[in-house]
RNA sequence: GGCCCCGUAGUUCAAUGGAUAGAAUAGAAGUUUCCUAAACUUUAGAUACAGGUUCGAUUCCUGUCGGGGCUACCA
């Protein structure tokens, strides 16, 4: 059950505020015009109302409309302590009570922040590789954006569906295929003792190699380099094979299997390691011819034409955009004839999916853009509600990953990298006594992750993002870890107060400590924050927000010391205290894929 | 050429049109009889440039300069 606490407290706010401008000005306000923001810590009070766009109401000067609004609002209402006016922002203070009660509540909630399903469904697509690379760093912003932001969904009460399209036919796999038969003499993961999507990545490579050095000796033997691109023995060996394989010729269509089943069980090694998972799969080769169909369907009712060479194309100039080809003049088809296939087998398998989300590079925003007006134009109402969460590039220190230059990033090395620097870390800091292996290696595991992971989500997703590999993630500051460390530190509490059969009891604080309040400020704001990330469909806002409230509790916590404390009182509150914060956590980093450990 | 995105401390990132532009990190100075020092406290440091819109602009508009992307019968 979402909280209404702070809903419930902003809510009879703006009424008092609605019911002063009536009181003193004799003026009524209209739904949406009163607007509350946080109190800036600097000064006292938890909202604040700005009081500048009312002047030409109140005709008085910022400070004595400030002050007319903050004394009706003290004299007529209970919720409200005392208030502050700094030029035109009214600060307002709330009473004590409502801290309380608003913690209680907070504190009764298993899951605090998370609404109960609404029966919405929505597909968040995510992923989505070409079977003839292994993952990099650009395929793991992906995969954190697209997980992330499929729990965030969830937690607004939507059933969520994560699905990926797999690039599983066209020439790029024909060319890994070419190069096997020529170099590979029988090699196969088990046998060369890697996994199989770089396996066949090297091929791919190879294949690239032969193919450029038999342009260089055409082009020696007087070719124009043009001409030489084209015709390259190897590429016309690759463009006969993808023939071969449309026909369905057994061979082909064999060794096509094979080596997409080794891409397959190394990306699944690789999705296994970063904590994310599918509900359904769908392949090119099941929907690209739908998407032929379609286009064809298109063509005769004319919402699309063709050329004299028999390309078909869609003329999208009043729309503002170019021209676009949809089959190519032999009929076979292209990316966008795959992808319009995919989305309507999609809404055919789920009817009751509201709106598709595709998390894609923002190079592909224009591809998007046609995408969704083509669905349009072919009448499916869907297509309104079709979204592309468009994210930016990850730059290396030296520019743009280039697989050509060797710069590329390799995600299951930069996994595996970031653990074992979590467990140096761990190990000097001396922190696993008492653990045994499994529990070392599952805790750098987490760690390890949890720093890479955070380092990616904290960025807004629309922004180009630097990594630099040189200096490995920090472990302190604004990090994953950091707020690992504050959930571990909780739980260390909450174990002491076990011993000690201390519980926890909100209900008996009479007044709260400045520093308790910002925590409670900071909880307070979670289903806000949630709202605002599942609009926005950007885990950022999730990352930020759990990053302060580890950031208040840490500071409350070198600031109060309680165990030999006599206050019984204050004992019981920093108890129950703790556990809210500690649920809060585990909640907003569930959110974000990371997991939090007990111990660390 | 046309269209789109981005320029914020040395560096990496924040800021529904609001207060003195926040954090982190690197730099300087401190804090361990105590429930976890992967922590906390103090300190110095930034809106590319020029106009405009208004009570108020990092945010909106125009122009300049810089960086990136798209504009394929590739996927």
């Amino acid at each position: 059950m979402e909280t209404t606490s702070v809903t419930a407290i902003n809510l009879s706010l703006k009424k008092a505020i609605f019911n002063a401008f009536k009181e003193v000005f004799d003026h009524e306000l209209s739904n949406g015009e009163i607007a509350l923001q946080p109190t800036r810590r600097e000064f006292e009070g938890s909202h604040t109302f700005v009081v500048f766009p009312y002047l030409k109401i109140t005709r008085k000067s910022p400070e004595e409309s400030g002050t007319l609004l903050g004394s009706y609002l003290v004299d007529n209402t209970d919720i409200i302590k005392s208030f502050n006016v700094v030029k035109g922002f009214l600060n307002l203070e709330l009473e004590d009570k409502l801290w309380i009660e608003v913690f209680g509540q907070i504190a009764a909630q298993q899951n605090y922040g998370i609404q109960e399903p609404t029966g919405d469904e929505v597909m968040v697509e995510y992923s989505s590789p070409n079977t003839n690379k292994p993952l990099h760093l650009g395929h793991l912003r992906n995969n954190f954006l697209g997980y992330s932001v499929a729990k965030i969904l969830e937690a607004r009460g939507n059933k969520v569906h994560k699905v990926q399209i797999i690039n599983d036919r066209g020439i790029h796999i024909c060319k890994s295929m070419v190069a096997w038969l020529k170099y590979g003499n029988g090699e196969t993961p088990s046998s060369a003792g890697i996994k199989g999507d770089k396996l066949v990545g090297n091929y791919y490579v190879k294949f690239d190699q032969a193919y450029k050095a038999q342009i260089a000796e055409l082009v020696q033997a007087g070719h124009d380099k043009e001409r030489a691109e084209k015709n390259a023995p190897v590429l016309l060996e690759a463009q006969q094979m993808l023939r071969k394989w449309e026909q369905r010729e057994p061979e082909v269509y064999r060794l096509w299997e094979t080596m997409n089943g080794w891409v397959y069980n190394g990306f699944e090694a690789s999705y296994k390691a970063m904590g994310v998972s599918f509900d359904k799969l769908y392949y090119e080769s099941d929907t690209f011819l739908l998407g032929k169909d379609e286009v064809l369907k298109g063509l005769e009712k004319g919402i699309f034409y063709k050329k004299d060479d028999g390309s078909v194309w869609v003329d999208l100039t009043d729309e503002g955009l170019d021209q676009k080809i949809l089959l190519r003049s032999d009929g076979t088809s292209v990316y966008m004839t795959q992808d319009i296939g995919t989305a309507i087998l999609r809404f055919r398998d789920f009817p009751k999916v509201k709106s598709q989300i595709y998390t894609v590079g923002n190079e592909q925003e224009y591809h998007f853009k046609v995408l969704f007006l083509i669905l349009a134009k072919l009448g499916y109402e869907w297509a309104k509600s079709c979204y592309h969460l468009s994210y930016g590039m990850v730059d290396l220190p030296s520019g743009k990953m280039k697989s050509r230059e060797g710069t590329v990033v390799d995600a299951d090395d930069l996994m595996q990298e970031m653990v074992d620097t979590a467990a140096e870390r761990t190990k000097e800091l001396g922190k696993i006594d008492g653990f045994t292996e499994e529990q070392a290696a599952a805790l750098y595991d987490v760690i390890g992750l949890g720093a890479l992971k955070y380092f990616i989500l904290k960025v807004d997703p629309r922004k180009r993002m630097l990594f630099n590999p040189e200096e490995s993630i920090d472990f302190q500051g604004n990090t994953g870890p950091f707020i690992q460390y504050t959930y571990a530190r909780i739980a260390s509490i909450l174990r002491k107060a076990d011993q000690l059969s201390i519980t926890g009891k909100p209900y008996k604080i009479s007044a709260l400590h400045p520093v308790e309040k910002g925590v409670i400020m900071v909880l307070n704001d979670f289903p806000e924050r949630l709202k605002l990330a599942a609009q926005e469909y950007a885990p950022y806002i999730i990352a930020q927000y759990v990053y302060d409230l580890a950031k208040e509790y840490n500071r409350f916590y070198a600031e109060v010391s309680i165990f030999n404390e006599e206050n019984k009182d204050a004992l019981y509150f920093r108890v129950a205290f703790s556990k809210v914060v500690a649920r809060t956590i585990n909640t907003a980093m569930g959110l974000l894929g990371i997991r939090v450990p007990e111990r660390m």
